[in-house]
DNA sequence: TGCCAGGCCCTCTTTAGGGCCTT
């Protein structure tokens, strides 16, 4: 059975390449529809976070102050994911953070990201919005806390990963919906997405 | 001085523009 690894970034701002850094990181292993395993931690950006992000996901400058580098919680996090394919909401954001860190490291970051937003798009086209809190409350997914802490939001994105692995199989006809085969259809143009599905079926 | 993400998607498009989504 595969094991998937969902993860998310709090950060100090959009883009790693205007000198913004993680501030916190939650993984969770995902295997046959259910959490099977936890990491997460805080981490010292060594710059300051901005008051509005403070606002939004309550982490503070104090917070981070006395918490490991970025580099070692970083380097405990890549070990932890291991070869596992990697998952995310939005995960044009993770990825960027996820490579800038681990190539300052130089480790090697192989794993494909699959991203739950782009999938929502395709497999929930009716809703309003695809934000993780639409989604999660839309398709009445387990909300275990405060939204925009790392943790809380990589397990709503595990619970919404494993309804859109379900939603995709029922819908198609498939036994199993594999991460490559979804990482494969979501960036398939909309109308294609089916098709693609089983064509990575039939591969 | 003033501005600064970026990839995807839709449409009043495709030689472009703007909304969505993450913090």
């Amino acid at each position: 059975m595969e094991t998937v690894a969902v993860l998310d970034f709090e950060t100090t701002g959009m883009s790693p390449r205007l000198g913004d850094r993680p501030t916190e990181i939650a993984v969770v292993l995902v295997c046959d529809g259910r959490i099977v395993d936890r990491y997460q931690s805080l981490m010292n950006p060594r710059r300051p976070i901005p008051a509005e992000i403070t606002r939004l996901t309550g982490i503070t400058n104090a917070m981070v102050a006395g918490a490991p580098p970025v580099a070692t919680v970083m380097r405990e996090a890549a070990r932890f994911v291991g070869d596992h394919p990697l998952v995310a909401h939005n995960a044009a954001f993770d990825q960027r953070f996820w490579a800038a860190e681990l190539e300052t490291l130089a480790v090697e970051v192989p794993a494909p990201f699959a991203c739950t937003m782009l999938l929502a798009r395709r497999v929930y086209p009716q809703l309003s919005d695809h934000r993780l809190s639409t989604l999660v409350r839309a398709l009445a997914l387990p909300r275990p806390g405060r939204a925009h802490r790392a943790m809380v939001d990589a397990e709503m994105t595990a619970h919404l990963w494993c309804r859109l692995v379900a939603d995709v199989g029922a819908a198609h006809g498939l036994d199993t919906v594999s991460h490559g085969r979804l990482a494969a259809a979501q960036r398939a143009p909309r109308q294609q997405f089916s098709r693609t599905l089983g064509a990575c079926a039939a591969a």
